[in-house]
DNA sequence: GCCGTTTTCGGCCCGACTGTTTTCAGTCG
């Protein structure tokens, strides 16, 4: 069994739990203990076989236990029985927006409750107003939040999430009661995927009000979901939720800083906070009393975010990085990575022209690429297999490099690579020939057909490919479609450390669907010294903006700048890209 | 169930909002 399908037992495991009633520390270790195996970044089977998943934090004797059984057995009899004990729908209610395990409990022990469908049915007959803590209205919620689970998604990509936050924060920042505005949360983290909108403010505490009215009125905003003192929350009509916190502007950096996340990082700073005397929550700092751990004095403010990580003796951790994988250790001692940062961007490679599936000749996404700044930018159409992409016949490529040298005369100070996506086809050779391979200056090998290997063949498929040596680095490694298609089956650890062997490359395609190779393991790449190519896989010319995503998971993956090639001077890329193949 | 320089038991982050309540439990992030 995979380490995602154990993530997923593990989680789905600590949930049953809750819906017994049990310990809430006990639920929480198993969700924890997911989300730690999920973040692995070594192989799983080789941590369970060699007994070291013991040493990992947050597995104990007994988690161990489970896990074990999972990789080696595929089953684990106390998970088997724990899903037998309860009907599977009381899983699928935990996901109906403010019904928690505790009250799907009483639901089903009171009222046999089993399902969604049942639940849905009680609530029109309205008998859960008649037990004790529910009422009228937690049937309407109830109603509605299951009406709500089939329109809309909880997960959501990172640009739709941006766009739909910035009309929100734009109309909130131009406000003269608003101080500050942020956009927080996951998307100030750069996740690759958004659960909901994260807004700060400060602002007097008298205009409070005035500012939700503003909020709540947006045009973009289709239900009110909650109102407060400091916080609202509402529906947007693209289905995804948005929140706006308001604090005072002493309390802001505090408050960006909790809303930023993620929970786990926060969890360790407030843990930090404890060992040296104080509590810490969205509105500052407190100071610990010695006896029954009672608050007092306010400790002094901080400006901004960098004194509250300076208060605990680390040196301050970009957004990007807070996800408890590492950060900490390294902030206290200084190691942390300088990230790479958007203007570092020279040119790109993987772009596609008129050629095969492009919809711009090869001049203008040059002239595109000229006007991003940039100083270089390598074509890698289709080959020849690709026909559904019009992919190049021999005869076709020869025109093709012809054009190129020819712009390439006439550009100054801009150079165009001649590059190809070449199919990795099923036994892991590629669909040109060594001799045609070695007219590119580089070669991008990448998969499009055949998804339905075992993972084991998948991987010796793309391992065979790297080891090629006119391959200069693989392409969308996994073929994942967010929200969409998962990946194929592929070990990418050990083809990360086959790129590392050989002295390949490895692309981040930064297409806002796919958004691959996955920043836990850019991050990996990077301590296996592999160079990383940010490629926009650009079809257009608009396309090319999209290499700006891919810095974001280059930062999420803890990159520099020198280990991003298309970060380099172009000498340097022309004697890399020359190494690679001698 | 996990963890530990306050270490083998006793903690485990903490505050806002809602709906049901006359002071709080459940849920969420």
């Amino acid at each position: 069994m995979d380490k995602k399908r154990v993530a997923e037992i593990l989680d789905e495991m600590g949930t049953l739990f809750e819906l017994k009633g049990e310990n809430p520390f006990k639920c929480r270790a198993f969700h924890n203990a997911s989300r730690v195996i999920e973040a692995l970044t070594h192989d799983l089977r080789d941590l369970v076989s060699s007994g070291k998943i013991r040493e990992v934090k947050g597995i104990g004797e007994h988690l161990a236990e489970i896990i074990t059984d999972l990789v080696i057995d595929g089953r684990s009899k106390e998970y088997d029985q724990l899903r037998a004990s309860l009907p599977e729908g009381l899983i699928e209610m935990t996901r109906i927006q403010g019904l928690g395990p505790k009250r799907i409990k009483v639901l089903y022990e009171k009222l046999t409750i089993r399902s969604l469908a049942e639940l849905k049915q009680a609530c029109e007959e309205h008998r859960l107003a008649k037990l004790d803590g529910f009422g009228e209205k937690t049937e309407e919620n109830i109603l509605k939040g299951i009406e709500l689970l089939a329109t809309t998604s909880d997960k959501h990509l990172y640009p739709k999430a941006k766009e739909a936050a910035e009309r929100i924060h734009s109309t909130i920042a131009s406000l003269k009661e608003v101080q500050q505005a942020e956009i927080a949360g996951s998307l100030r983290r750069k996740k690759e995927v958004i659960g909901d909108i994260d807004i700060v403010v400060s602002s007097e505490e008298r205009f409070r009000q005035r500012i939700f009215d503003v909020f709540v009125a947006h045009p973009d905003v289709q239900t009110v979901i909650a109102r407060g003192e400091t916080k609202s929350s509402v529906l947007l009509r693209s289905g995804i939720t948005c929140d706006l916190r308001i604090v005072d502007r002493r309390e802001f950096p505090f408050a960006l800083n909790y809303f930023t996340g993620s929970k786990e990082h926060n969890v360790e700073m407030r843990s930090r906070a404890r060992k040296v005397g104080l509590s810490l929550n969205e509105y500052g700092f407190t100071k610990l009393e010695e006896s029954k751990g009672k608050k007092s004095t306010k400790v002094p403010t901080c400006k901004d975010e960098a004194d509250i990580y300076e208060t605990l003796g680390l040196k301050y951790i970009e957004p990007e990085l807070r996800e408890n994988m590492g950060e900490f250790e390294a902030a206290e001692v200084g190691t942390l990575p300088q990230l790479i940062e958007e203007q570092d961007v020279r040119g790109t490679f993987h772009c596609h022209s008129t050629y095969s599936d492009g919809a711009n000749t090869i001049e203008e996404m040059a002239e595109a690429a000229r006007k991003l700044g940039w100083s270089y930018l390598g074509i890698a159409d289709h080959s020849k297999v690709a026909a559904y992409a019009g992919g190049l016949s021999e005869d076709r490529l020869k025109l093709q490099h012809k054009e190129i040298d020819k712009l390439n005369g006439s550009m100054r100070d801009f150079r165009i690579f001649k590059g190809s996506e070449v199919d990795i086809l099923a036994d892991g050779t590629l669909d040109y020939s060594d001799r045609v391979l070695a007219s590119f200056d580089y070669v991008v090998a990448s998969i499009h057909s055949k998804f339905k290997m075992t993972e084991s063949e998948a991987t010796k498929r793309v391992i065979r490919a790297l080891k090629n040596k006119y391959v200069t680095f693989l392409g969308h490694p996994t073929g994942r479609l967010l929200l969409g298609r998962e990946g194929y089956p592929i070990n990418m650890i050990e083809v990360i450390q086959a790129a590392a062997d050989y002295g390949k490359g490895i692309e981040i395609n930064s297409h806002p669907l796919r958004l691959d190779l996955d920043w836990r393991l850019v991050k990996l790449a990077k301590e296996k010294k592999v160079p990383i190519f940010i490629n926009p896989d650009a079809h257009n010319v608009e396309g090319l903006r999209d290499v700006y995503l891919g810095v974001g998971l280059a930062r999420k993956g803890w990159l520099e700048a020198k280990n991003v090639v298309n970060a380099w001077e172009v000498k340097k890329v022309e004697k890399f890209l020359q190494h690679v193949k001698s």
